[in-house]
DNA sequence: ATGTTGGTAGAACGAACGTTCGATAAGCCT
DNA sequence: AGGCTTATCGAACGTTCGTTCTACCAACAT
């Protein structure tokens, strides 16, 4: 009641304005020490990384962040919250005015792994911390989660209807899911390919299958064992 | 040094006798506590899991804890290296005989499945603790995992062999086992079908693609939005 | 000059952490 | 009966945890 966290278009639940001029110097502060802490919660975790690493990380004291938010938590809350409203909103955009159904689950694809790589460790925290977050910030982003769920599932309804097939949506998209966010585990950027070829190469797994030779594909290089892969 | 912590067929690096009857009491006790401790560490995560947790999940006194392993740590690699080491086992008796690569590639999927859904919680710790481990402890599940990698690429490599493909098999066998690990996140046994039946599904995903109709498969009831899911 | 506000930090809070100690039985070997 | 070994425990160790209290300072308004 008391405390003096203030309310902004980031931390808050008010403020008319998302972006008044690239935000006030509160804003800008808490995006910063959200991006570092970003950073401590995918390399430790979010338990495994205390109050203290945030603030050597933001180079503030420990006391000095609880001004910014009132609570571990609702700072993890706020990463997530902000991570995925921002994919969430730019699949919206890149979906408008396709019509071809192969065509638009393909740009789900390419937004969710482009997204990915350009934030990796956001997607890291968000993907790796999912059910930490208690009652009423947990419900919020669970709610988040299901609204692009349904996005994606909608995408290859049209896709089975349009092109007359039989299967179960639900595991088609699931696994969909896992195939792009398991990149995480193992994308290199210094050894794998980027974004658009990714999402080239995994849309033709989902939509034809290894068995059917796709034409075009870049040869890739041999990689004896290659980088880091993870199975598990 | 002064240590009392036993070695067994469990815990140590000894013991002749892998199974003497069913294993001593020592180990029996030892599994069990390792039973409970997945499941702690499975709700609560690895740094979440206090020793408290784990003491009264066991019902055994936080002191009596340590007269089976010497750190929360070792507990930890306990579990993965013989979760790991049970999949390992399985996969390679069941693809003794078999000669055709699809086939081939199948069984592991039907494997992978199959200890995943019978041992999710393991699975899950496995999984989601990837990179607790320190050196010594951390270097040998890795080397499981690569061994486990390697052998599913030599699978997709025979494949790709046999039918004259063309593509990237590192990113095929990646987005496999991201198709299939993501399981965890999702499955529900009371609602989503068994091992054989995913498998079978996955498979079909994986070797041909949603856009190529299946033939044989069952009908899935339609569900509105259905039970738990996971887009990240 | 003086008061108000926005931002920062040192020091401390009680609670919880992983781990260890010393004691205590019960079971077995002689 | 006496002495090991196995198994278990309560109590405490020192450390670190998330959080809060209070004071301080610079900037601006009066």
């Amino acid at each position: 009641m008391a405390s003096p966290t203030r309310s902004s278009s980031l931390s808050g639940r008010s403020s008319t304005r998302v972006s008044a001029g690239e935000g006030s110097r509160f804003d800008r502060r808490l995006a910063k020490i959200l991006e570092h802490a970003t950073e401590v919660f995918c390399d430790k975790g979010y338990e495994g990384a205390s109050m203290r690493d945030l603030s050597r990380a933001s180079r503030m004291s420990l006391a000095g962040l609880y001004y910014y938010f009132d609570s571990k938590e609702k700072l993890l809350y706020l990463i997530q919250k902000y991570t995925f409203s921002t994919i969430l909103e730019r699949l919206r955009e890149r979906l408008e005015g396709v019509e071809d159904p192969e065509q638009r689950v393909r740009i789900f694809i390419q937004n969710h792994l482009e997204y990915f790589l350009a934030n990796q460790k956001a997607v890291k925290v968000l993907s790796h911390e999912d059910d930490v977050l208690k009652n009423g910030y947990g419900s919020e982003i669970a709610a988040i989660k299901r609204e692009y769920y349904r996005i994606c599932l909608e995408l290859v309804d049209e896709l089975k209807q349009a092109q007359g097939l039989e299967f179960s949506s639900r595991i088609a998209v699931l696994s969909l899911f896992g195939m792009m966010n398991w990149i995480y585990t193992w994308h290199n950027p210094r050894v794998d390919a980027d974004a658009g070829e990714l999402a080239r190469e995994m849309g033709d797994i989902f939509l034809h299958g290894v068995c059917r030779g796709r034409g075009g594909s870049v040869p890739q290089a041999k990689r004896a064992s290659g980088p880091k892969v993870r199975v598990m």
